[in-house]
DNA sequence: CAAATACTACGTGAAACACGTAATTTTATA
DNA sequence: TATAAAATTACGTGTTTCACGTAGTATTTG
């Protein structure tokens, strides 16, 4: 097999260099980019497709994960693995959501940035162990605590009464009487929540209730 | 530190000798409690504490899930490790629910066990890395997007298949051409499933299907 | 073979939904 | 505090879905 084609993007010099010079000794793998500023990376993968590409992270903020997604489906050969010094949930998640394949902390070990390369190379993602740890506690503890309903603070109160109503299985007319509005008004609330939501369908809108336990099963 | 004190919990008798002899051998581990019996098993842990309780899992059934979730509330000390020829999802995630701490596939080497033991004595959980893998990729998968599933019984094979469709955010119109049928064919199929499953609302077949694992949520 | 079930499809009226408009009130924020 | 933003209420209009009935043509089954 031919050597793998890592590129390394890193807004700050001089760790880019210290990651390149980890990478440079490994037989199997060569580096065929690197960068340190956003257009001249997206300029580069035109002509340049590594197999890999290692984003230093240093600070998560939205034009890093709008890039993170911008490669992932603009470049979905180009596998994106995430080197990190934070290691907080909420970057990995977002990283992982913007379509990151891979994601270490820094405190790896070198054999473990080429393990998670080789990885990579071969189909499957890769998170280190502190992280799947992370991963893992957080999904179990999801499955264990079935309760507070998180991302749905974007619903206002009266919205939400109105969707649990209806996810108790009340006609709108129902739910009219019972609040004193007129149909129409439920309707519009209605409306408005699948909007909010960017929902297609009232399937879609059980299943979001069900998810975020505004809709008992 | 004292020795670990490890009950083991097997319906079939060989198999708990199996799991007994296998830990016999270990330095730091004491077999205090051998049950095969439910009603023994409850009966023994009023005197007798283990730190961990393995439990050899044949067949899930809801008794013994019971069983795992009255001992990790009755009993908060005592952590479960189950051990299961079956590695199924859906088992996994149910043991996980009702308490258990760790989760072993028979499959998994004499030292796994023994890793697990250690691990679940000092406070974390412990599943082995099938097991993690599949937690994973489903969290991950859950966090990027989502799909479909197998079905149930009344109901025939079309209707099943138009409720799959629906359930999966089609409309009547997308659904019939999908199928190569009119909109009121779809429409006919739809009423005689609510009529079946003797159900009031779109809302109510939701649920029916998602908890019937029709409907992927 | 008869009976039941499945699959197809239409008619009709009611309910729900999509999308827009809009007035009033409450809440945030510059 | 003034003003923008969001929340709550409601209607108009056209489309889609739902409830309930009818019905012809398979296919399965006792």
């Amino acid at each position: 097999m031919s050597k793998i084609k890592v590129g390394i993007y890193d807004e700050h010099k001089l760790t880019q260099v210290g990651i390149g010079s980890l990478l440079k000794s490994v037989e199997d793998i060569e580096i065929t980019l690197q960068s340190n500023e956003k257009a001249h990376l997206l300029d580069s993968l035109n002509s340049i497709c590594p197999n890999i590409l290692i984003i230093n992270l240093h600070e998560l903020n939205s034009p890093l994960i709008n890039l993170i997604s911008q490669i992932s489906t603009g470049y979905p050969q180009v596998r994106i693995l995430i080197v990190s010094v934070k290691k907080e949930e909420d970057i990995i998640l977002k990283t992982i959501k913007a379509g990151a394949k891979g994601f270490l902390s820094k405190d790896s070990e070198k054999d473990e940035l080429i393990e998670a390369i080789y990885t990579l190379r071969s189909g499957y993602d890769y998170y280190n162990k502190s992280i799947t740890h992370l991963l893992l506690n957080k999904y179990i503890h999801q499955l264990k605590t079935e309760n507070e309903s998180a991302g749905v603070k974007n619903l206002s109160i009266r919205e939400i009464e109105i969707m649990k109503l209806w996810g108790n299985s009340l006609t709108n007319k129902e739910i009219a009487e019972k609040l004193y509005l007129s149909v129409r008004t439920v309707e519009t609330h209605k409306n408005h929540i699948m909007q909010k939501l960017n929902l297609k369908t009232s399937v879609d809108l059980v299943k979001y209730g069900i998810k975020n336990n505004i809709i008992e099963i």
